[in-house]
DNA sequence: TCTGGGGTCCTAGGACCC
DNA sequence: TCTGGGGTCCTAGGACCC
């Protein structure tokens, strides 16, 4: 880390020294399926969900129409009329990930992915083995491509802010170290949206005062930067932009890692991310509804799908949130903490049902609902409470037995009574 | 035929307890 | 007579990331 010149503060001391990389699969999605199909070689390629989704991944040749992740699907089609429109596979990329995790583990044990398609890497401990992270970002790309016939871009810097940062400048199929003394000079001529957190709320906020980019906002009094950002984040961006960042590659464990960026503890190395947080899943309608009996259903379809994957993950949770967007899209939540934790469908479809009832919900055009289930811990351990006049294990034992039926025969296979269409028997 | 689905963390206010 | 703070839990909303 270089030393900051006039204005800026000074670097934590005692900082364990270490390189970091930062691993970005190109345009992931939509390289696998080109991989897999020489035809789309050279061809603009999207993948995205169907007539209401987004763009999830777009090859660059599609990029070149303005054709970006995130934009409505539709869109899309106008910006690119000639693409070759794709529905994603996620198993497939799952195991193409997981391949590539397998690359990264044979170069450093601490391993951080971030997604399906990213990670970082502290190879600190390689770089007596493998060479500097010039030379070890070499290696893993070139395995990379060898192995998966894909590419990566690599991002090598001693703190993750920054290898993240470059990662992205050295897109598509680069590779950007940047040495501790110059990581002032790398990022202080950038946009400020380009750092790891900043996101376009924040550089409406920033562009307010003038500042643009990650340099204005470094010679910018830190108090002036808190009290347009809030304290403690405004203290976090104008350390990032000088390159001051102690968070350290949380490796060794579960694929848990924050995606804002900023609140990650400093963990320590090799620390274990920890369990998930929070389980759930939402879903936008092929078109809006008003009717109450239909969002109940969807809504009882969600809770199962939560709770069958709170079951395999061994949780038990007991904050209930459900989530609706109305067709002008505003949001609300409205949340319930139980008394004990459940994982049972019934006993959360329970507080599903009550909490929604409490929206008062008159006629509303809905365009998404959906269930989360927060405040989880291991089932283990966890001893429940019958209520007077329960039968233990009544609907706990119904759930397995789903969740067996679901694992032998599909989760089309079974599922709520309610579920089943008009006329089925 | 604008705007997915999976998450994480922060903030801020109120309740409640000591 | 007037006036406490700190800690924890809960809730709603918001920002951000891929």
């Amino acid at each position: 880390m270089s030393a900051p010149t006039a204005g800026g503060p000074a670097p934590p001391p005692d900082r364990v020294p270490t390189t970091v990389l930062h691993v970005d699969m190109d345009a992931f999605y939509a390289a696998v399926a080109t991989r897999d199909d020489p035809s789309l070689q050279g061809v603009p390629v999207i993948v995205g969900g169907g007539h209401r989704g987004v763009v999830l991944s777009a090859s660059y040749e599609a990029r070149r129409s303005g054709v970006r992740s995130g934009i409505p699907m539709t869109r899309a089609r106008r910006l690119c009329p000639e693409a070759e429109v794709l529905r994603p596979d996620y198993a497939l990329y799952s195991a193409v990930s997981r391949s590539v995790l397998e690359i990264f583990g044979q170069v450093t044990p601490v391993v951080q992915p971030l997604s399906l398609d990213e990670a970082f890497l502290d190879v600190q401990g390689s770089v007596r083995l493998l060479g500097g992270p010039a030379e070890i970002g070499a290696l893993v790309r070139a395995r990379v491509h060898d192995e998966q016939g894909i590419t990566c871009s690599v991002g090598a810097a001693d703190t993750i802010g920054v290898a993240k940062v470059a990662s992205k400048r050295a897109k598509p199929d680069g590779q950007l170290v940047v040495p501790a003394a110059d990581v002032v000079g790398f990022l202080h001529p950038l946009p400020v949206g380009e750092l790891w957190g900043v996101g376009d709320k924040t550089v409406a906020q920033l562009e307010r005062l003038g500042l643009r980019t990650v340099g204005d906002v470094a010679h910018t009094p830190r108090s002036t930067v808190q009290r347009a950002l809030g304290r403690a984040f405004g203290a976090q961006v104008h350390d990032l932009a000088w390159g001051i960042d102690d968070r350290l590659v949380a490796g060794g464990g579960g694929p848990r890692a924050s995606q804002r960026g900023f609140p990650l503890p400093a963990g320590v190395l090799g620390s274990d991310p920890g369990p998930d947080r929070s389980v759930g899943a939402d879903e936008t309608f092929g078109r809006d509804t008003d009717d109450p009996q239909v969002l109940l259903r969807e809504l009882l379809r969600l809770t199962a799908k939560v709770t069958a994957r709170m079951r395999a993950a061994e949780v038990v949770g007991r904050t209930v949130t459900v989530k609706v967007r109305f067709a002008d899209f505003t949001t609300i939540t409205r949340t319930r903490t139980r008394s004990e934790p459940t994982d049972v469908t019934h006993e959360v479809y329970d507080t599903v049902r009550q909490v929604f009832a409490g929206l008062g919900l008159q006629r509303a055009r809905v365009r998404l609902v959906g269930v989360r289930v927060e405040n989880l811990q291991p089932r283990r351990g966890v001893t429940r409470q019958l209520v007077l006049g329960e039968r233990p294990q009544g609907w706990a034992e119904a759930d397995r037995a789903v969740d067996r039926a679901a694992t032998r025969f599909g989760d089309a296979a079974v599922r709520p009574a309610s579920l089943l269409g008009p006329g089925r028997p």
